[in-house]
DNA sequence: CACGTACGTGGATACGTTTTCAAGCATCTC
DNA sequence: GAGATGCTTGAAAACGTATCCACGTACGTG
């Protein structure tokens, strides 16, 4: 195993000095005859630029963090996947942080960042404000996706804090979501590019009401608040909070939430899953007590997955550009030169299935 | 947005040597009270030393590499989060890679890898031997998961290749898997974490002999050379070669080959599924031709994950613990202090769900 | 021919850390 | 009391690169 060739040895092999080498190979000036001689030598003696070198130079490492919450969770393997896309036809690395929800594991995450000199990265925050402003604070630049953080004085309970940003959103025409999203990003100054939360959900109860449906239930995640308060908002004033559950992250917290939505509102007769793992959890709490999809309780979940298709019936999902999210954000990190990108919204879409019915 | 306090900055503030604090800071010997300064003044300057200038003087990286093919597989996914999990119990970063299952982006992302000096990575491999040998003549410390690259000379054909592995191990005890799995590894001279493909596959297919099935079908994707094999030596002597098919690596070639292989063989009564990608594949193609599961067909599954248990029936799978295996390689690379550490391999395990009756 | 300009070039420096080395000092031993 | 021994300490070198700066050389212009 022989050292690996250095700046150093191009040049002497070169005979010329290491900044002409620098020079030619990150594209400064250089006579024709020299650049050609250099890119020789590089290419005889298989050297490659040290990047701990460069980014010691420049004070800061290429390439982008990405957090997400677990890349169990098929959604956030999309996501993942359209960063990875982008950050490689960039040639970049890109260092990956599984959270598993859980701000404090969040922290130590980029803490860890931090000291790896990372200055940008992408997250679907799982942490507050407060846990996001030391990062933004030491200059990293940030683009929040699929979520954003929850403001700081936030309330434990997400129904209060819900209703909290309900109060504020509440009339605002979806066009607005847009505005309204990059408003809460902006109490960061951080950009995010997420779905359009308002508009799916929205459009998802629309669809249930048209089938007759009159008790809607909404099974919710961590970090869901824009959807929570979509759905209010859907649904309109007077609505059944026993309605509104929430499981912590976790499947068995989700089958569980489904489970106790289902035994003790069994008057129920259609339920918006949240997130892929929550529709999952509908689907086994449902079956496990005996409820029929479609004919005893209609489903539709957020997130279009490949296995909705499998389940029978089809699931009726809500479908969010995963790996466009990721694409898209990759794409903000890495084009800011300097300048604070800009957020953007992207749009869902109603898929029907078989998971919807009429009323009984 | 000041700039990080450097260890100089500490060693000022605290009235010694920047050696002293690097020792503090590093577990080395110093005195108790100029310990106790050190410690207040990095702590109070919120000093937290630079990866980029340790790993430049110690020239390596720390952390590890993973290049998997695609996130979008629940199984790399559980897999990943295995390896997170390790890593970031050992503080360390880790940078990723999708191949997208194409062994030119794997090379690509192996030079990657080289250029940021990282020389320790796991990896689920999609090149053959030859794609993998720089890396190692580079010095990196590399452990394989899931599969091993297919031998240099490999034909083109899985099929063919897959003849000629036979020929080497038919007839070998499955308790020389391991050995065998090593013996693989070894001739790039990597160790490996991967499950015991050779009796799940077994197993798989003595309970579908036990219901009674005689033509069994194996549906594989790339990479999966040594399912193919453990399934032609179940299986017995002479293989029906129009029986065992395969896909691409993309969900759009394995519905295809599925599609094909049931529209081809009507007369086959059971189907193994070579991965999660696959099994998704044969369900849809299955309910497309109005196979009914199991009645007309019977499904079994390699890979357990959550969405198994959603279709209708469940699906009967081979399990194998994604998860650990992410974990184990990751203490693999971790753990191995110079020394090259040794392979291991880990159990399957056949959960029998609803997917599998008796030949009709 | 002299002068100014433009450009190609290489030496030197800095990035932040770890590690080697020798020096300083106190303690211990004969 | 002199030498040996042990521990703590700081100066300095190195890791591989990018960039500043000054030096030449060639060329164009007056």
């Amino acid at each position: 195993m022989e050292r690996r060739a250095t700046i150093k040895d191009v040049a002497e092999a070169a005979g010329v000095g290491v900044a002409t080498v620098s020079r030619v190979l990150s594209g400064g000036s250089a006579s024709p005859q020299t650049r050609e001689r250099v890119l020789a030598v590089a290419a005889q003696l298989d050297y490659r630029p040290s990047a701990l070198g460069r980014n010691l130079r420049q004070r800061r490492t290429g390439g982008m963090g990405l957090l997400v919450p677990d890349l169990t969770d098929t959604f956030y393997g999309q996501l993942a996947e359209g960063v990875l896309a982008c950050a490689r036809s960039a040639g970049e690395p890109v260092v990956l942080g599984s959270t598993g929800g859980d701000p404090e594991q969040e922290a130590d995450l980029i803490g860890m960042l931090l000291e790896q000199s990372v200055d940008r990265m992408i997250a679907v925050p799982s942490g507050d404000a407060e846990t996001w402003s030391p990062a933004i604070r030491a200059g990293m630049t940030v683009v929040f996706a699929d979520r954003l953080p929850a403001p700081p004085g936030a309330a434990e309970d997400p129904a209060g804090a819900a209703v909290k940003d309900l109060m504020l959103l509440d009339g605002l025409p979806s066009a607005a979501a847009s505005a309204a999203a990059a408003a809460q990003a902006r109490r960061l100054d951080v950009p995010s590019v997420v779905a359009d939360d308002r508009a799916g959900i929205r459009t998802a109860v629309r669809y249930l009401r048209g089938l007759g449906h009159k008790r809607i239930a909404f099974l919710g995640g961590p970090g869901q608040d824009r959807r929570v308060t979509a759905f209010r908002e859907a649904v309109g004033a007077p609505v059944d909070e026993e309605l509104v559950v929430f499981g912590t992250g976790s499947r068995d917290s989700a089958y569980a939430a489904a489970s106790g939505l289902f035994q003790s509102r069994p008057d129920l007769s259609a339920v918006v899953a949240g997130g892929n793992v929550l529709g999952e959890a509908a689907v086994l709490a449902a079956r496990e007590l005996d409820l029929r999809v479609p004919k005893d309780v209609s489903l539709v979940m957020y997130d279009d997955v490949p296995w909705a298709e499998l389940c029978s019936p089809p699931l009726t999902v809500i479908a969010q550009p995963g790996r466009d999210m990721g694409y898209r954000a990759a794409e903000l990190i890495l084009r800011s030169g300097g300048r604070r990108p800009r957020s953007v919204v992207l749009p869902t879409e109603l898929i029907i299935r078989g998971s919807c019915g009429p009323r009984r």
